[in-house]
Formats: C-alpha cells, structure tokens, sequence
DNA sequence: CATGAATGAGCGTTCATTCAT
DNA sequence: TATGAATGAACGCTCATTCAT
C-alpha cells in the first residue's frame, strides 16, 4: 500500500514529466509542477532538496525503468533471435506506453550539462552484461557492446520518432529492423536455429 | 545609417551554441548570450523577432550544417562500401569538429515541444534520397530508410559519447562499426567489390 | 503559512496613487510601486493579476469612493437647497482632502483606453437615482441627468485647480458657484424656500 | 504649400494624437509613433529636443487649437445669447471633428506631472478677456470667470462622452444645455433679448 | 535631413526558494 | 508534513535615445 505521502511525491514526479513532454524543460517550472500535481510549491521541498536534484532523481529513477521493463520481459532460456526481438520489440512498447517518461529521458539525457552529474544508469550495465554473456556462449558475434546496444535500441526511437502517427506501418518496419538486426548480430551458428 | 552586421549575427549564433553546450538551454539567457557575444540585449532583438524564434532559426540553419557537412563528403562515384564508410566517418568528423553544433541540435531536436514547431531538415531528405537512389541500382539492400538511416548515424553519437575521452578506441570501434553496416546494409552483390 | 496581509495590499493601492499624483502613470512602473510600497515586485502580483487589473481595481474602488464620499454628507431631509450646496461642497472637500485619490481617478478615466475595459462607477449612479428623486418631487427643475451632473461637479474641479494655491479665494468663489447653481437648477417653487 | 520637412514633422503630431486616443501615453512610444508617422525613431529627434518635449509642444499647439477654433466661430456684434450659444456649439462641434486631439489634451492636461511644466494656454486667457467685456457691457452676470467658463465647456464634455453613440439625443441635450446656460449667465437686462 | 543599427536602462513578469503558521 | 505568502534575482523584451553613414 502506497502511503500518502509518497502519494505526493508521485504525483510531483508525473507532473514533471507531463509538463516535460509537453512544453519542454522551459515549462517545467516549481509552481506549474506544483498546480499540476495539486501540491504547493513549498511542499516539493519537502521531497528534494531542490529542483536541480529533483529533475537528477527523478531521471536517475524512470532511466532504470526503462531498462528493467525491458529486462523483465526477457529470460535467459531464449534462443538469441528471440533475445533480440524481445529487446526491441520490449523498447517500442515501453516508448508507445510511456511516451512521457521516455521524451524525459530523452530530453535530459541530451543535455551534457545535466546528465554529466548524473551516476550512470544501472540497467544499462546490465544490458551490457547481458550482451558479454551472450558473446561468451558464441549467441551473437564478438562486437563492441557500444555498437550492439546502439544497434539494438537506436533505431527503435527512430522509428517510433518517424512513424509517430502511422503505428501499422510502424509495426511493419520494426518486424523488418528485428530481422535485420538477427541477421547482423546473430552468431553465424545460430542463424539458422529457432 | 549603419549597415548589419553580420559578424554581430555570428556571434550572437555561436554565443546561444557554446552557452547550450556548457550550461544547456537553462543556461542561456538572452542577457548571458548577449554578455557572450559581445552585443547588448537589445540588439539580439534586432537579428532576431524573440527568442523562440531565434533558437528555431540557429536550429534549422545549423541542423542542416551537419548534413550538407557529410553530403560534401561523397560523391556518386563510390562504391557502396566506400559510401558507408564515408557517410558514418564523416558524420563522425563533424562530430568531433563541432561538438558545440552537435550538442544544440541534440538537445533541440530532443524537445518536442520545440521541433514540433521547425520544418523538417532539408538535408536528411537529401540523404534519404540518396538512400532510395542506391537501393535502386542494388547497391545497398530494400531496406526501409528509416532503418537504413539510424544505423547508419544513430551508432556513432553512442560511440562519441561513450568514448569521448578515449579517441583511439573510439576510432576502432568506427571501424568495426563501419564493417558491420557494411555487411548489413550492402546487397549480397556488392559484399565483395571494391 | 502566512495570511495575506491587508496592510500590504493598502501599501501598494497608495503606492499607486501616490506615484501617480506626483509623476503621472508614466513614473508607476511595479518597482517604483514596490519600493514605495515597502514590498517586493514579487509580491504585488500576490495580490493583482497584473498591473493592467491592479490599476483598473484601484480605480473602481477609489472612483467609488469619492461618490459614497459625497452621498454620506446628505440625506434625505434636506431642502433642495441644502442638497445643492452639499453636493458641491463635499465634493470640494474630498478633493481637497484625497488629493491624490482625486488626480488618479481624473487621470485613469479621462484614458479612453482604460476606461473603456471598466465597468460604471456604481456611486455615478446613485447620484442619478438621486436627481430622478429631486425631479419627481419638483425640488428641482426637469434638467438632464447629465447635464445636471455636470453643472454641479465639473465647475468644482475647475474652481479647485485654477485657485490651488488660494484658498480664501477659492471657497469665495465655491459659495458664488453654489448660489448660481442653486439659482439654476432649483425648481422656480423652491426658490424662496429655506 | 508646406514644405517636405513640416509634412513629416506634421505625420509625426498625427501619430502622437491617434496612438494615444487609441492606446493612451503607454502605448505611444517613439517607436510605435515613428512608425506610424512613416519614419525613422531618429527622425523623432530631429524635430524634437525629447519625447517629454515634443509631447508639450504638441500640447501647448493643439490646447489652442480647441480655443482658436472657437473663437474664430464668434464675432462681437452677436448677441450675449448667441454668443453664448455659439461658444457651446463650437466647442461640442471642434470634440466631434477632432477626437484624437481633443482625447490627447484632456490626457495631458488630467496630468499634474506633464501640465504643471507647460505655459498657460493663450487662448483661454482670451476667453477670459471675452468674458470680462461681456460682465463690463452688463451682457453677463458678473460671476467669477473660472465658474463661468466651467458652466460653458465642462457640461459639453460630459455631454460628448456620456452620449457618444447617440447624436441625436446628444444635439438635444445641448440645446437644452444651452437655454440653460443663458437663462444663467445672461444680465437680466438681456433675458428678453434675441 | 534622414536613416536603421545599436545600446544601457528599465519595463512587467516569473523564477527558485524560504518564511511563518 | 504541508501550506500560501513573500522575496531578490533574473527572465524576455521594449524603451528613449545616440551613432555612423
């Protein structure tokens, strides 16, 4: 049972991440946050000690959601084709299911003066583990992590991004983007299998 | 009466794009830009209509520096292999050369509620036509460009970022992401030309 | 938290007038308001919505306050006479007394262009009511509202600023002013009356 | 003919008088006036010391504009009660056909800030000597010239303002306006007279 | 004479934050 | 804990005025 008070601070945290996606960084101001989650400003300062870490917490938490959806979707007894479209087609829904944590994220991340004073995001090492073991077990080829996890979840943002109000023909290229990326990661051996 | 003076424009442009890069867009100020750029604030308002407007024009005229940057690189007489390595090596180069420009028109693009405002960049068009020219001859194979355009460049802003500090390691990894995209996106014809 | 404090409001609201009186609307920017007022900019739009409204509020309740002013000095039992002269001598005194009150409304209503956004002065009103009651007992003549509003107000302003500095003079020339309107205005029957 | 140099100087008086009857003196900034006159904000100053200085020389020519206009409309072998008649109807004729000027002169002149560094309006000293001879020829009563002239052009403005967009029933309600007057200000002697 | 560029100062307003309850 | 009042600093922008041509 989620107590009220942390009740306040999720509806904080949503109403960043609305006014975010809607009106960019510029909007987000401490008294739009705080009439849009119906607190008082003074009571954001209850739950960060200002609006710098406020923004910082909140990215360094919805950065790992990110990651442990898409963890969660995966487990380790599938082939390394299914690994692949699990992973990509797991990021697609996450971004089509929380546009707004997603375009956070985005938007934070692309900012060297906010994220540089952030601790890297968790799952994402975790992805990168991930990735080592499946090269170790000849899975998929023996490529820079960089390179894969670029290969992986780059495009899906792309696609998502260009497709934004076409979701048919959206699903159709990623179908198209999961074999491709098969075929590129995919050790030689296991390209026939599964 | 005194002439414009572009120089004056110049600085107030590169002023708004050193600030952003630094500080992000919390960080320049019309005030701080102009301190930047050596102008009052006043005469920000004589290049540009307000701020918003501003910001979109440095966007649209510097987004699509990066293109025509990387579309004077090639020429219609390489192979496709030699295409690929060039389109992600230079895309890389600019990066490196314009870590500022780079930056801005990141972080802009990353805002929805600012690009959503701009026209579309003229010179990713460019490229995509590029794209279905090379498609047409079987060169490179059918695949959507969407795809064929984040693979391409959206692995190497992973490996700028990733190893900003380390270039030669930077610099391997382009190349065996240039290998990579090769073997993915060259039609089976081509794989063994040049 | 803290209540609203009345006294702050009153501040500002003599701020204005005071600044207004002294150097015209030019010279009542909200910082000059503020330092007189004793408060920060800040603040002033914890009470007005802006300073368009906060000039419009101020003038509504001052304009009012003139006219209940004036209607406090009256009542009901008193000849026609009697009411002439109160009218124009309270009026007279108001302004003598409220200086400052009395230049701010004359310099906001006499802007077609504020004016305009305000509702009517209630207390104008109930002036009229007043004459209509005059008229309908025959104390005095059949004139138009308008015109009878007028003849007893607007002589006074003028009385009041061409003799400034004189105030002998000027109450010599306000009982000349009340005995011509008496004469004027009174129905022929009331003339001998009182 | 009037030369080029007064047809700009001319624009600009025309600029000053229409922005400030539409949006009053905060809207009408030398360079809203300069571009609504067709010139440069540099061209201002060539034809004016400062804005302060050209909104007094405006001033002091249009406030007797009001007077010369009217007193062009008398002669001196009318009668007392045409006289008075024909001050009254000029001065409601000249607010009809010059608003904008008539507008600007009671904005500047509802100011104690702008006014009390202006010279005294020549033309009403003129109204005044008029009103004099008329007292020494027993054609008026010998009432206080400040009373005077508030009785004849104070109820015309209120008139003007309050039956704005009823010109029918304002033209009656001058006419009355007028026996008025005469009845109050005309010698007994010239009562019967005209 | 006339201009548009240029400016420092100031505008109205909102900001992130703190105070008093 | 939670609040709305309060604030100095800064915001984006416009002002009256001057400069260079």
């Amino acid at each position: 049972m989620r107590k009220k008070d942390d009740e306040k601070k999720q509806n904080i945290k949503e109403a960043v991440i609305k006014l975010i996606l809607e009106q960019g960084f510029h909007g987000a101001s401490i008294s739009k946050i705080a009439r849009e989650a119906g607190v008082s400003p003074a009571t954001v300062y209850i739950y960060y000690e200002n609006k710098e870490d406020m923004l910082r917490d909140i990215y360094q938490e919805y950065g790992e959601q990110v990651y442990s959806y898409i963890l969660n979707e995966i487990d380790r007894e599938m082939s390394g084709r299914q690994l692949i479209e699990t992973l990509i087609r797991s990021y697609y829904k996450f971004i089509k299911e929380h546009e707004e944590i997603f375009s956070f994220v985005e938007q934070y991340s692309s900012c060297p003066a906010l994220v540089n004073n952030c601790q890297d995001i968790e799952g994402c090492s975790q992805i990168f583990n991930l990735l080592d073991d499946l090269k170790e077990h000849q899975v998929i080829k023996d490529v820079d992590n960089v390179i894969m996890f670029s290969l992986l979840f780059y495009p899906v943002k792309c696609i998502t991004v260009k497709y934004f109000n076409q979701p048919d023909e959206a699903e159709a290229v990623l179908t198209e983007l999961i074999g491709l990326i098969q075929e590129t990661l995919l050790d030689s051996d296991q390209q026939g299998i599964d």
